[in-house]
DNA sequence: TGGCTATATGCCTATATTGCCATATAGGAG
DNA sequence: CTCCTATATGGCAATATAGGCATATAGCCA
């Protein structure tokens, strides 16, 4: 068992792990987009967008490239979106033994 | 855009994001284990290892039954193990960025 | 009942994450 | 060069997470 390998998959599980980027993941599976309108996009700061998508770039789930003054970011990894499928199964599930408790 | 799916999707990443609970998610793969075996995996206090499940049970990834004076802990939404999958392409992907930078 | 094993929880401290503000950097237009 | 827009970074405060110790709870066995 390795150990590493287990938490270099917990970091990319990090990376995932905020709702302003998962919103941005979304964003970016159809195309490319600047951080102006992913900010527009999620509502925060535009420092704070900035650093979210830093973490997700650091993680190696997406890449940037510059055009003019503006910077884009690019989806390099898309079976991050595969997660978004089972997340919502673990949801739902959550929610179905929620009710039966009520 | 429903700004909740995000954050409940969000949730389910949180728990995947340590090290010490992806080694139990693994192990699960399998077999269902008791606590105590989970504990000798991962080699941190049983107190430790025992919060770490309530994080994985209250995100609706596994689910607990008692057998005796064990509890047991099953893996209920196999689909995350695909994040395992998806994970390791990042992270390889991730160093063949970082070695052909240097 | 008493003692042993297994598990969960409260408490505390250390560390990490988040978000905004202020500011630095860079590119484009005039 | 100057101004404007776009982006990144440093700093700070608030909050969340993690881990161990002590302890509570529960089941089993004698």
């Amino acid at each position: 068992m390795n150990r590493n390998i287990y938490k270099l998959k917990a970091e990319v599980a990090k990376a995932l792990a905020h709702e302003s980027r998962l919103i941005m993941l979304d964003a970016l599976k159809m195309d490319d987009q600047c951080v102006c309108d992913l900010t527009a996009l999620v509502g925060a700061d535009q420092s704070t967008v900035s650093k979210h998508l830093s973490i997700l770039k650091n993680a190696g789930i997406v890449s940037d490239h510059k055009e003019g003054n503006r910077v884009f970011y690019h989806l390099e990894t898309p079976c991050v979106l595969q997660f978004f499928d089972c997340a919502l199964e673990v949801v739902q599930i959550r929610t179905q033994a929620t009710q039966s408790v009520l």
